[in-house]
DNA sequence: ATAATTTTTTAGATTTACCTAAATACATAT
DNA sequence: ATATGTATTTAGGTAAATCTAAAAAATTAT
């Protein structure tokens, strides 16, 4: 089946508010879409008739089993986008949100599915958020700062919150890159200061400060 | 400016309705739009207040300059589109129209001028119809069956129009497949049959049979 | 527990892009 | 030149997705 765009907008927005299994308020989801209340009632009667949504008045809204499924198609689409603007296209990973809010809703799934393989199926988007596959799964993917990250456990770096060149300068002087593999062997408690291991390198330390803005994904290991 | 997707198909339409400057019915755009007559006056009007069109009830419509301008506009992100999902993701030429009606209204130009320069700038979509450059410049390609081709012009095969496995077969033994450039040396008057010239390699000839489902496109020498 | 506040819904409009049916303009044939 | 037929427009209506203003329900505070 077929929806509008503002009806998949609808529902990957409830799929993003609803955490866990929360219900979402109409308020929320108004501000979430920069639409007002009124607006957002008469959608959710919509949703409902079509299966996609619980929904009683003053009570909140939820997604069924078929919603969250439609959720995750729209968000594969977006984050699949995302990578091709910034793998193929050269675009920063800052200015593609945008394009993709269009690109997610072109119907045809075997276009997706065909880019998803052209891409080499990658497993996050640039902004290191996990694609969901072609039936929907999305890999469960723990993504945190690197400060909170358990030792000796493995994870990629994903983000960098901090752009300026002095940063980018000492993380290129440790050979730090988005992807790059690395753990953290130890802390110490002085400084906080931590110890890193990467693959086939010497350890090295790295301060606090600078881990504060390092984030990384490590695959969590089980559901 | 910005245009919905339904102003878009519209300016489309006009755009390959008018051959020359003719100018063009209502009816005949209701039956390309697959809509009604009376849909198509209500849009005129609007995309005349628009400045897009001149439209004089009953007497057609003709796109003004800033209407072709964004016909092109379109023309150039389908076609580009289709280039993309033909020879980046493996798709057949008959089934990429479809999918490039939905992409040639995503609206970021700096994305089609990227895609452009990720597919290395091609000239021709996989139909062999020329793409229009950012500039909306369409180069000015003469499409025509390889009968009709003069003597002695270098020209590319862009299509054939038999999809048989006999007939794929022959071209395969012949070398012939889509981009090949050849040139016809000689016509003979008895079957009709050509001679073939291709670079590096010994002429050969061709029946009528076979030439009338080549189609070829040449550069045109002006304008 | 009642009042005040906030949230949510209802009611009624608006815009876009369609539609059908009827009226009007244009073209053609006798 | 008049009648007939076709093309086009007008008039009035519908569905989707929005809006504002007002009413109703739920929550919070005293």
């Amino acid at each position: 089946m077929k929806y509008s765009s503002s009806k998949e907008n609808y529902i990957k927005a409830i799929f993003h508010l609803q955490q866990d299994d929360e219900v979402v308020s109409t308020n929320a989801l108004a501000k979430a879409l920069s639409t007002r209340p009124a607006s957002v009632t008469d959608m959710l009667k919509k949703l409902k008739s079509q299966k996609l949504l619980q929904y009683q008045p003053y009570k909140g809204v939820k997604l069924t089993a078929e919603g969250k499924k439609i959720a995750l198609q729209i968000i594969r689409k977006h984050r699949l986008w995302e990578y091709f603007l910034v793998e193929k296209l050269g675009f920063g990973w800052e200015e593609v949100h945008e394009i993709a809010e269009e690109l997610e809703h072109i119907s045809s799934k075997k276009l997706i599915d065909r880019l998803d393989l052209f891409l080499g199926n990658p497993k996050t988007d640039p902004h290191g958020d996990p694609i969901p596959d072609s039936q929907g799964r999305m890999p469960l993917i723990r993504q945190i700062c690197l400060l909170e990250l358990p030792e000796n456990i493995q994870a990629d770096v994903i983000s960098v919150s901090n752009q300026s060149t002095a940063m980018l300068e000492l993380l290129r002087h440790n050979h730090i890159a988005i992807g790059t593999r690395l753990e953290v062997s130890r802390r110490f408690a002085f400084d906080h200061s931590l110890e890193i291991r990467m693959p086939s390198q010497p350890f090295f330390t790295i301060s606090e400060q600078l881990a504060a803005n390092i984030y990384v994904a490590f695959e969590a290991e089980s559901k």
